[in-house]
DNA sequence: AGCCGTATTCAACACTTGTTGAATTTACGT
DNA sequence: ACGTAAATTCAACAAGTGTTGAATACGGCT
């Protein structure tokens, strides 16, 4: 009752976006028409086109729109850790400032956030742009939680940071992804919709096992 | 000079398959289409659904195929960690007969594999498919690992265990992606097609994840 | 009011999609 | 050699695809 005209008739353009966001996240990109993404948005066939340009533009639109809020969300996280830490900053407090903007807060409630966390997931493991989109939007923050990695854990080899964050990584795309398949393989115990739940457990978890490796090589 | 007569004529209908899984794994169910196939396996464009069916079908005997081979190869293995660490099994040997079967063996150089992997990973992070598919083809015996890990460190809650495992099939999935991501960040020094050196990263670092979890609860 | 640039609609284009039924070829037991 | 069922090809269908140019409506300016 609320939905159909609370977008009032402005601002169609975040309208389009939103749908596609949505669309995009739901069934990937050639799962998508643009008809789908127009008639969810409430417009005009023609009206992405106008706005965006062709298909494969509108989908690099979406996924720049909220990248760079989360960027600048980390970095800041990221500051303020090694500020109070000094030159020797915690693993787990670089994790959690890794983790926090994307997990906790009042925007993960937000069913926008949260398309956009699937379509993240979604290009992440996508090996047909995994490698590029990702490496392009992303890399130059994650480059710097590298970085901050090395000085927590400077007896640590890089072969082993980098492996120990692919990881991360892995865990934190399957948590985006929201399949609901926690949900039913712990039989309702875990709810893949309780980002909270997953921050928690991941941050414990990929804790210690970035600090694993502290140890000596090998067995 | 070899690729176009190797598959003489006899088995049509396991060109088909291979010609599928890759495709699939590469483009996703909707980025592909049956004339893509049929001109990779060297068939006419009608042989596809004359073996398998509509569309659909043929991506389910893509699935199917040697998830059923992974099924055995891992319980075996489960069988004979638990065989002979009795009542007391350790969570590493568990981890470890967990990914052997996948991420070690002559099998992991053949392409196949590799397309059958990153379809894999394509398939557990679609949200429209993600949660019934994976269930429906590997859960049961997850299940049996879930309980020997619930054997192995008994003390722990169970939905601490549910989310630890949730972590490591994150892990494994984004190394099955094979999506070249970690080759960029690490400048080369790590390669996503080394299963070998992975698999050791990975089992390291779960284990450490999943042991985390035997303290007490909260910090 | 009248004008003009922007926003929006409409209709249609050329092309690709999955699927199918009929026609043709192949393999093989008799 | 013949006949039969399976395997394979061919051609075509109806439906859906992204894209676009012309036509229309809108909103703010003088």
């Amino acid at each position: 009752m609320s939905e159909t005209q609370t977008a009032p008739r402005t601002d169609r353009r975040t309208a389009i976006l939103d749908a596609a966001e949505q669309q995009f996240a739901a069934h990937g990109y050639d799962g998508v028409t643009l008809r789908n993404i127009a008639r969810e948005a409430g417009v005009d066939l023609a009206l992405p086109n106008y706005y965006f340009g062709p298909k494969r533009d509108l989908f690099d639109a979406v996924l720049m729109r909220r990248a760079e809020i989360l960027n600048a969300a980390r970095l800041q996280q990221l500051d303020d850790c090694l500020r109070t830490a000094g030159s020797a900053p915690k693993v787990e407090a670089i994790i959690r400032a890794f983790l926090r903007p994307l997990l906790t807060g009042d925007h993960v409630t937000e069913q926008g956030w949260k398309n956009y966390y699937a379509l993240i997931a979604y290009v992440n493991n996508s090996p047909e742009w995994g490698g590029k989109l990702m490496t392009q939007f992303f890399d130059p923050v994650i480059q710097k939680f590298i970085d901050a990695l090395r000085l927590a854990m400077p007896e640590v080899e890089d072969r082993d940071i980098y492996w120990a964050y692919h990881c991360l990584s892995g865990a934190l795309t399957l948590t985006f992804a929201q399949t609901g398949r926690i949900d039913t393989l712990s039989n309702g115990l875990c709810k893949s919709s309780d980002l909270a739940d997953a921050y928690e457990h991941m941050v414990r978890f990929t804790t210690a096992g970035f600090e694993s490796f502290r140890a000596q090589k090998k067995k």
